[in-house]
RNA sequence: GCCGGAGUGGUGAAACUGGUAGACGCACGGGACUCAAAAUCCCGCGGGGGCAACUCCAUGUCGGUUCGAUUCCGACCUCCGGCACCA
């Protein structure tokens, strides 16, 4: 041991000699118990951000602390590697997406390395490689046999300056982000998995995954969104035709005076056909759709609508309903039509009162009355039924029912539910992810690839540039091909890809056998891993990857690849990292090198003008705020990078960056050292302390106990909650403890208390500070490696107390405290607590009414 | 707009099942060591009043339940995340 702690020299001493001794490499072994430990993978953007050293760090931890208890983890890392940066930058560097991609990836790699974190880093995976998403391209083959893949017509946004379909992120306030066009909708022929359903079973099973955080639960069920209502046929008038309408309000079924279709409806065209409204109609439709149809951009629109110049009939009350069409009603909710009831939905009463149109009150609230004339707004709420036929009288919530099944009776309707999630569209028209292994045949239609024809490897050549197509659809020698069905040679390949959502929906499998040649993954690798035990990463991801991930998992189920349909036991979604910002008035946003400092003030160093200190946000090239990991592991090194990330906040919640409490983190490990150091072979020479309290004398008693509330603290917090950041602080009070003692002990148990407290310190830190554990470890005279070691325990009779600190609250304020011995009865206590002065003063002879004693802890007197 | 979450000293946070609000750290102040500085070690540190013993106030705001509320319930305010083609 050194003189000074080195991190640079000790991080490389032992990240070569774990790499050296393969100690993260792991296998199969039936005879001792798996733990699979995973931090969501990483898109290789080219540099390491503080989320991902965060959401590893914590990971590390934990992957460490299983090793400790005996667990045979799995900790493995790789990329997710496709995706739209990779084109971006591409196009930006006149380069190929797989060049960036993979330079990134070593870089990456390179870096996390640097932080020393356990993977097996045999099991890498990068979701680009043909051997990883060919079986992806084979299940897709699966899933189209059975209809769990097809085709139907939906919009994309589109620039027709560029020519080119654009992602959500590319629109910015419904422009291009290019050329700053305006974004219009276009209709494509796409591909879709039918993960609707699998609604029910996935909201089901919702209530079987008590690791996972209650709001992640409740956003999916939200997400998922079933509703019970009912669907009710309103016939059209003059026609044998019939409009299906989802409601969940068939209680207020008397009080619908008007329908509304979604303007892609099929029934608004051929209504309107020929009638007066046609050519507004048409126009109507035009310019909808030509708008972003998102359920964010819908709520925000003004709310719409044209007469199609139809009528159809309420199946109930025999009223003549005019037909509109309405921009906020969505084709791919319910059945796309709206049975709108002025008097009880407020968007349905702004709408009739914008357009003229009848409000018919059906529920009364139980203390007033309501007049359509005079209404403000809609009445929303339980009461009794009116104006309703045989149902008047009887209460609204028990008219859903009875309605529902009067419904039935007639043949007009019946009881049903409807979920608000959709089909999941994996069609990307772009370059930079795994081709669609579909063949389009003029004769035969749409052909699937033959399986032995796998994979279909993505062409090294397209041209990123060329607008207005997928890219790969420039490309003559890909997409010409023989039709697998009848050989004509005028077949031509599916030109989308897929959906990165796909890759990351199984990656935990392919890890388990990662070389795969022969499937998607071994069988008895993925029975023996798999489920995940422990999942970490963003909240960011709480619906759409976890979602998607448990779909694809019942997909695996039901072709019986796997045995198991939920993926992850645990979850654990970690807050982001987030700084302060700073911005001059003039230059925008600065960077901490434009920043100049003038005592308490700050300066932009271009104009000089007084900077302003923003609200702190989440860390982005754009806000200026980000910290580079390199920067730090360059000044303070691995061990204090880590310790900082999860001491300055618990992982579930948001943590402000601050480089004091970086350095706070460095001088910890520093007061560590040198404790050692000035013990020197006093403690090394010396055995740990195995015996009882009783034995020991004056400090070392206190330190002893120390000891065990310590070791007992931090496996509570790490085990049960994940808190590392009281886990440290117990540590440091275990360091403070005994810096107290001194260093002049001569006792020789005594000293042995000191040996004791001092391997607790290195292996309670060693999951969390790993090298620096390894070389406290060395100090101490062993021979092997610290991750060899076996996680501390603590002894029960050295956390017994046998004295208790007893509160003393009068009407339930603090007025006093006593010491008393362990064993003290009720009585004792409230005896104690009367002839308190200070209790008594309080009381001051008005009569007690209660007295409330709680064992162990406190006396509340009440006057 | 809809869904979800958070709000505690100068500051990051702690208080695990309703029972001493502020552990541990940062910043700051004081002391020791030093020719001096840095580093280190020790002490103090929510706010108001008081020489002091002590006392009053305080967990975003307002109300409720309770002997007792940071914790449970209701309303509101502010900030953050997600909203289906960013990953």
């Amino acid at each position: 041991m050194d003189e000074r702690y080195d991190p640079r020299k000790i991080e490389s001493k032992w990240q070569n000699f774990w790499e050296e001794a393969k100690l993260f490499k792991v296998k199969e072994d039936p005879n001792k118990e798996k733990y699979y430990l995973l931090e969501m993978f990483p898109y290789p953007s080219g540099k390491i951000h503080m989320g991902h050293v965060r959401n590893y760090t914590i990971g590390d931890v934990v992957a460490r602390y299983k090793r400790m208890q005996g667990f045979n983890v799995l900790h493995p890392m790789g990329w997710d590697a496709f995706g739209m940066p990779a084109e971006n930058a591409a196009i930006a560097n006149n380069s190929h997406p797989a060049k960036w991609t993979y330079e990134n990836i070593d870089a990456m790699r390179f870096q996390l390395k640097r932080l020393g974190f356990s993977y097996d880093w045999d099991r890498e995976i990068a979701t680009c490689s043909p051997e990883y998403y060919q079986w992806e391209q084979w299940l897709f083959l699966k899933m189209y046999e059975k209809g769990m893949a097809y085709r139907k017509e939906s919009f994309v946004n589109w620039c027709e300056h560029c020519q080119t379909v654009l992602a959500n992120e590319q629109v910015e306030a419904g422009l291009c982000w290019r050329c700053g066009q305006l974004v219009r909708q276009k209709k494509l022929w796409q591909w879709f998995f039918r993960i609707t359903d699998y609604a029910q079973d996935l909201l089901s099973y919702c209530e079987k995954l008590p690791g996972w955080p209650e709001k992640v639960i409740t956003m999916q069920k939200n997400w998922i969104g079933k509703s019970s209502g009912a669907e009710i046929r309103f016939p059209i008038e003059n026609s044998d035709e019939q409009i299906p309408v989802f409601t969940t309000r068939q209680d207020t079924v008397y009080g619908a005076t008007f329908m509304c279709l979604a303007p892609e409806h099929p029934l608004v065209v051929k209504l309107s056909g020929g009638t007066p409204q046609e050519l507004e109609v048409s126009e109507f439709i035009h310019r909808i759709s030509l708008q972003d149809r998102s359920v964010k951009a819908v709520e925000s629109y003004e709310k719409e609508g044209v007469y199609i110049g139809a009528y159809c009939i309420n199946p109930l009350s025999g009223i003549r309903m005019p037909i509109y069409t309405a921009n906020f009603a969505l084709m791919e909710y319910g059945t796309g039509a709206v049975m709108s009831v002025p008097s009880h939905d407020q968007r349905d009463f702004e709408f009739a009162r914008k357009y003229g149109l009848e409000v018919i009150v059906v529920v009364k609230p139980h203390d007033a009355d309501l007049d359509p004339a005079t209404m403000t707004e809609a009445f929303a709420g339980e009461g009794v039924m009116i104006n309703s036929g045989r149902f008047n009288g009887i209460d609204s919530v028990q008219a859903l029912d009875d309605i529902a099944s009067y419904l039935e009776e007639k043949g007009i309707g019946k009881k049903t539910t409807s979920f608000r999630l959709r089909d999941w569209g994996i069609s990307r028209q772009r370059y930079w992810g795994a081709p669609i292994p579909i063949i389009h045949c003029e004769k035969c239609g749409i052909v699937p690839v033959p399986e032995k024809d796998l994979p279909i490897l993505l062409p090294e050549d397209a041209d990123l540039l060329e607008g207005g197509k997928s890219p790969l659809s420039t490309l003559e020698y890909f997409t010409k091909t023989p039709c697998p069905a009848c050989g004509s040679s005028e077949a031509r390949r599916e030109t989308d890809t897929m959906d990165t959502f796909v890759e990351s929906s199984w990656y935990y499998e392919r890890y388990c056998s990662p070389n795969c040649k022969t499937a998607m993954f071994d069988r008895e690798a993925v029975d023996y891993w798999m489920p995940v035990d422990q999942y970490i990463g963003g909240v960011e991801h709480a619906i759409l990857h976890l979602l998607y991930s448990r779909y694809y998992t019942r997909v695996l189920y039901d072709f019986d690849l796997v045995k198991y349909k939920e993926p992850f036991t645990r979850l654990l979604t970690q807050g982001m990292v987030c700084k302060e910002t700073v911005s001059c008035p003039e230059h925008g946003f600065l960077l901490p090198e434009e920043i100049k400092e003038a005592g308490e003030e700050r300066l932009c160093k271009q104009c000089g003008q007084q900077a302003i200190v923003g609200r702190v946000e989440k860390m982005s090239k754009s806000k200026k705020n980000v910290i580079d990991p390199n920067i730090l592991l360059k000044k303070f090194g691995a061990d204090t990078t880590r310790l900082f990330c999860l001491f300055a906040a618990p992982p579930e919640r948001d943590l402000e960056w601050s480089e004091q409490g970086v350095e706070g983190g460095y001088r910890f490990l520093n007061r560590v050292w040198r404790l050692a150091l000035n013990w020197g072979s006093l403690i090394r020479d010396a055995k740990p302390f195995n015996g009882s309290p009783d034995q020991l004398e004056g400090d070392a008693i206190a330190l002893f106990k120390k000891n065990h509330a310590t070791i007992k603290k931090v496996t509570r917090d790490i085990e049960d909650r994940f808190h590392f950041n009281t886990a440290i602080s117990a540590v440091m009070e275990l360091v403070n403890t005994m810096y107290g003692i001194g260093f002049t002990e001569k006792n020789p148990q005594n000293i042995e208390v000191i040996r004791l407290s001092m391997e607790s310190v290195a292996l309670l830190l060693s999951p969390i500070v790993p090298h620096f554990a390894e070389e406290l470890w060395e100090a101490l005279g062993f021979d092997t490696s610290i991750l060899l070691a076996s996680w501390p325990s603590y002894r029960e009779d050295a956390l017994i107390k046998d004295e208790l600190l007893i509160v003393v609250q009068v009407n339930g304020k603090l007025r006093s405290k006593f010491h008393v011995d362990a064993d003290a009865d009720d009585d004792t206590l409230k005896e104690m607590a009367l002839s308190d002065e200070r209790v008594l003063k309080f009381v001051d002879g008005k009569p007690i009414k209660k007295i409330i004693v709680v064992k162990e802890k406190l006396v509340n007197i009440v006057v």
